[in-house]
DNA sequence: ATCGTAGGTCAACGCTTGTTGGCCAACAAG
DNA sequence: CTTGTTGGCCAACAAGCGTTGACCTACGAT
């Protein structure tokens, strides 16, 4: 019996790939209002009126070309000692492998939905791990908060606004400078 | 013998300043290419050309709304010790007392010359006080980038993107928690 | 051979943007 | 009373934006 639901790969998705990935390039690089459907388009070496017909209008296409999972361990798994290293080491993975991250950020800065779009992605992926690894469970919000504070704080200045020193810092310095903030932030007592 | 370099005052000052005011709330709302001049020149309560006659253009003036002294003590006079806690209490006072550095983060997220005037106050304000307190000269400029990434994490979280555990953080409870990193990245031995 | 449809182009719409230049009222100096 | 300057408004421009709908082409199923 053939299998039913296999997806017949249609010609059209690898148009839609293309969009979103010069989507993604294009809001990474310039933000919201600068990253013109006519710019995506032409780098997608398609016509504009594609992006709508795929995509129903500009806020639809960025909903599509942003959509992240962090790749968090599960809480159970967590290993509670060094969890801080652990999460920058991952950061740092994720902002460098591909511009998703980046073009969150830009957006963000300027655009309410994409502000709310990180407040989601802080809630559903980042909170579940600090309820699971920090001592009061009430605290969680806040450890989580102080986490972000300094995981975020680091994208800004090496990725959006490239400060040279930020950026000419190695890995393995950055872990070793961050991974005790965020141990700290995470699991030591109340200061 | 009268006073020869009393400004007069013109009537216009009053103007320009009211477009700075405007331009600044609109800039710290909405970022660059969103904060349109027809709408500043509205809150202004004035011509849209008057903003061209006044400052130029769009990029002027930005260039004159944005102008940011952190009022960081002389190196001489500083604390070497909690030198992290009166950091973090200073920038504190800093972005709650007007909008100016919202307005820059905002603008800085998306817009080349935005970028570039943080990287000036930070070259120019904050690597002074970094290279007067840290151990090794050589250091200053990565722990100052350090130190950057907590205090422009923090305000990102807080009052750009306005996460809410991050908003709900006390005062107290924020310069209790960064006091102690900003201190490491300035002045502890490198790990 | 025919027909429906998926995939795509083209030209235009209405609107907003930054920016310009001409016009006008007030008012102080001569 | 004239005249020049200061401060301001108004109307318009060209360009660029998101978005729309009409039209074309290829092709698989009937």
């Amino acid at each position: 019996m053939a299998v039913m639901n296999e997806s017949p790969r249609r010609r059209s998705d690898d148009t839609r790939d293309a969009i979103l990935a010069a989507a993604r390039e294009r809001f990474a690089a310039d933000g919201y209002e600068r990253a013109t459907i006519r710019a995506i388009a032409k780098d997608a070496r398609i016509d504009p009126s594609m992006v709508m017909r795929y995509y129903g209008n500009k806020e639809g296409l960025f909903a599509a070309a942003v959509s992240v999972d962090l790749g968090l361990p599960e809480p159970a798994s967590l290993p509670r000692h060094d969890i801080g290293r652990a999460l920058v080491s991952r950061f740092l993975d994720l902002w460098e492998e591909n511009e998703v991250l980046t073009a969150l950020l830009r957006v963000g800065a300027t655009n309410q939905a994409g502000a709310e779009r990180m407040q989601g992605i802080f809630r559903e992926q980042v909170m579940p791990v600090a309820l699971r690894v920090c001592p009061d469970p009430e605290q969680a919000p806040a450890r989580a908060a102080l986490a972000a504070t300094q995981l975020l704080g680091l994208a800004l200045t090496r990725y959006v606004l490239r400060f040279p020193p930020t950026v000419a810092l190695t890995r393995e310095e950055i872990v070793a400078w961050l991974a005790p903030t965020v141990q700290r932030y995470l699991t030591a007592p109340s200061p």
